[in-house]
DNA sequence: CATGAGATCATCT
DNA sequence: GATGATCTCATGC
């Protein structure tokens, strides 16, 4: 019987794979949404990644256990979501980069990281906190069975988007992965 | 449709 | 003191 958290508690990219397809509920339990696209991102090894320098106050998160919250602020306006993966000590995360919503008008009121945080009102008070709780934000394993249906569409995968200054080997991994024809993509992927 | 600039601040050097 | 894992709006083809 393995739970939401082991399966997160794997090398981020896998763990990237798992979430597309899972939900995510507002702490006020208002809004929620199918995650559609994803991007992961690694420990020190990777250069791309908020660990990079290794531990620091602000992605300590990253080091800890799979399954909680990784929020910071992104150009000082826009916060962006982190499902923290890997093992307790790797540190690891998966950037939620865009949902389906179930209740909104707007089919694209959740596409990109900083549109998906408005919609759900995500700000740094949820950093930390563990999704996979009763209570808060929380995330929501449907399913392998409704997992693998959505994933059924066909996963894309590009590079990273925004981390061109982390040079060409970081940029080469095609570490961004979606559903296709979703209308919570934050953009296209690239054609191949 | 493509490109570019501005917004705005916590974090790290 | 510099710098983003972004978004929106304006301008120019």
């Amino acid at each position: 019987m393995s739970s939401t958290r082991d399966l997160l508690s794997v090398h981020p990219l896998v763990a990237a794979e798992q979430l597309l397809g899972m939900r995510i509920v507002s702490s006020d339990g208002r809004r929620a949404g199918t995650i559609v696209e994803v991007e992961a991102y690694g420990g020190p090894e990777d250069r791309a990644s908020h660990a990079r320098a290794g531990r620091t106050a602000r992605c300590a998160p990253m080091f800890g256990p799979p399954g909680f919250a990784y929020v910071y602020l992104i150009y000082g306006i826009h916060h962006c979501l982190n499902v923290v993966a890997h093992a307790d000590g790797e540190a690891g995360a998966v950037l939620i980069r865009g949902l389906d919503p179930e209740v909104a008008d707007d089919p694209r009121c959740a596409a990109g990281p900083g549109r998906l945080t408005r919609h759900l009102e995500v700000d740094r008070t949820a950093g930390g906190s563990d999704l996979l709780g009763h209570r808060g934000l929380r995330l929501v394993d449907p399913g392998e069975a409704l997992r693998a249906e959505v994933r059924s569409a066909g996963v894309l995968r590009g590079p990273r988007i925004g981390i061109e200054g982390a040079g060409p080997e970081a940029v080469a991994l095609p570490w961004r992965l979606g559903i296709a024809g979703r209308p919570g993509l934050s953009r296209p992927f690239p054609a191949r």
